[in-house]
DNA sequence: TTGTAAGCGTTATCAT
DNA sequence: ATGATAACGCTTACAA
């Protein structure tokens, strides 16, 4: 590998001048523009590529961010980190992906190796409960800006992006009820989701709105730490024995929502022309099922994108001001996304 | 941030001793145990955390990989990154994700920023034809280990590890000739796929074998550059539309056996009953879907921890050989999924 | 325009 | 067990 010296003697420049092209430095601005392109050419061709950590050393600038996630293989996650990866493509920030895969331990070791990196900034997918906010004070607490992605926060530092969950649940009722659903069923997530609770409450209010009486009998409760595919489909086992009547379900999320029309397939239920269902986050999966799946979409490209720029805004200001900056706090409006599973009552 | 001088005056010890009692050097060996753990304890509760840059200066070791990715919100991609992700997370390294987005553009600005960031070694998903073998060629010219996920190389300095596609289509269409199908349609991949032609001389292995024709009415070509949902919706339509008779159908991978089931309720056909389905891969859909699909799993985890498994014994050698060292082949197997997506003919 | 030299934080070598 | 010092490659102020 190449250095700027030896690059220096084989292009017959000076480190300095050389330095002051490649940087664009304003110092430069009497370089003549033969010398720059000459430069720049001489750079490709032989392949010189400026040592970033003497760079970062000198400048104090890693322009790595993190971007931490709680289990990489998760499509939510996934598309998030899509979102982020194009907002910071045109920034000179490289993410650095963090997969906790939901462990402490992983967490902790994690944290040692971005401050060794010096990391300037943490976005984190904070939408399974694994990721506490504590856990994320000892960035801020360092002057490290975090972003939370996915969970409602409101903290002193820290800035978050996440879907307005109790519209999103309005929504998705609201489409129920106006194709003439009356019996709707209910899977709640886990009480440990914190969307669970916002979600129910947008359901609540609809449901006042409208005066549609909401049958208890009729809703069930998940149980364990996140929703998942055998959640919805014990759910909604549950709901079936119980014999009760109903024309809809709504379930917490789309992992849910496939568990449950894949018990009433087996239960030799039609969908939707027998019962509609609702899902919640529209994961890619979601336009593929069978039947495709009627969801909330929430964008996550998008949270991530905003996320990003949150980030890169903040950074901006705190090396232009130099000042502690205000946490934004954003909420994203979520679209209903009507696919095969719901149909008139 | 603390610097190791900073740090060396609030504990009363020198730079030198912390230095070699962080580091475990062997010219440590002589520093008593108490002041080894003294010095860790502060080194703790003062926050001080060795600047990456100025080590990594100093030793001309980075500690970081590239993983690049095709497009990281491909569920096939991050069940790969998991396992990359797992097997790295014991080792020294840091894996850098690059997703390429299947742009030469991005590939290229990132070719830019790894030789900048003294990458030691890439870890690549090239199931896609977008990722060409002559890309990767510039690491590897300039002695940084490559090693190719998903795809068969052969190439003089690059390794590889993929799933045995010609065993993986046998073991897909013996399950279905087992129970009694004699009549199978086929969705063959996109031509541009390499995995397509590998799948299919597995098929025509079999039924030479066991003396099973291939009626060519049966078979529909995908075209496009990629598999799909629609793909396999559009290609089982057309077979539908011809009125051929058949009892079961081998899609080239999950996404078109989603596409080709949703085509077949749609046409009123029940799955399995009236026609079983195969896909390949077992990406996580598979597992809920509506039937859950019968598929033949590639375990792409596995394919992550081998890739990174030979990435680590590779920058072993070089580093403690010295010497070029050679690329290495792996194919794994693949194991057959049985679920409720095939039955008796 | 270019050369010189200091300094970023760490580690390694020597001498103490 | 420690202090002094050089070196890693780059940027930049200053002198030429």
């Amino acid at each position: 590998m190449l250095t700027i010296r030896e690059f220096a003697k084989a292009s017959g420049f000076s480190p300095t001048t050389i330095s002051l092209v490649l940087n664009n430095s304003p110092a430069g601005k009497y370089i003549s523009e033969k010398t720059k392109v000459r430069i720049r050419e001489l750079a490709e061709k032989l392949g010189y590529h400026p040592n970033q950590f003497a760079r970062s050393l000198r400048s104090s600038h890693s322009h790595a961010v993190a971007v931490m996630v709680p289990d990489i293989s998760d499509p939510y996650c996934a598309q998030i980190l899509l979102g982020v990866g194009k907002a910071l493509y045109r920034s000179p920030h490289l993410p650095v992906l963090i997969d906790i895969q939901n462990s402490r331990a992983r967490f902790r070791k994690y944290v040692a190796t971005l401050f060794e990196r010096r990391i300037e900034g943490v976005i984190a997918v904070a939408n399974s409960l694994q990721l506490q906010t504590e856990m994320l004070d000892i960035f801020a607490k360092n002057r490290v800006p975090v972003v939370a992605i996915g969970r409602e926060f409101s903290h002193e530092w820290i800035s978050s992006v996440s879907v307005d969950n109790k519209t999103g649940a309005g929504l998705a009722i609201a489409h129920l009820y106006e194709h003439g659903h009356r019996r709707i069923a209910f899977i709640r997530g886990p009480k440990e989701v914190v969307d669970s609770a916002h979600r129910w409450r947008g359901i609540c209010e609809f449901a006042r709105e409208v005066s549609l009486p909401l049958d208890s009998k009729l809703v069930v409760q998940m149980e364990g730490t996140a929703s998942s595919y055998e959640g919805g489909f014990e759910a909604m086992t549950q709901l079936l024995r119980k014999g009760q009547r109903f024309t809809a379900v709504m379930a917490f999320d789309d992992l849910t929502a496939f568990g449950a029309i894949r018990a009433l397939t087996e239960a030799g239920l039609k969908v939707p022309e027998q019962c509609s269902v609702v899902g919640f986050d529209d994961v890619a999966a979601a336009a593929y099922y069978n039947p495709p799946l009627t969801t909330v979409g929430q964008s996550m490209e998008e949270l991530g994108k905003i996320g990003a720029t949150i980030f890169l805004h903040t950074i901006q200001m705190q090396q232009s001001n130099g000042t502690q900056v205000e946490p934004v706090l954003r909420k994203v409006k979520p679209v209903l996304v009507v696919r095969g599973s719901t149909s008139a009552a």
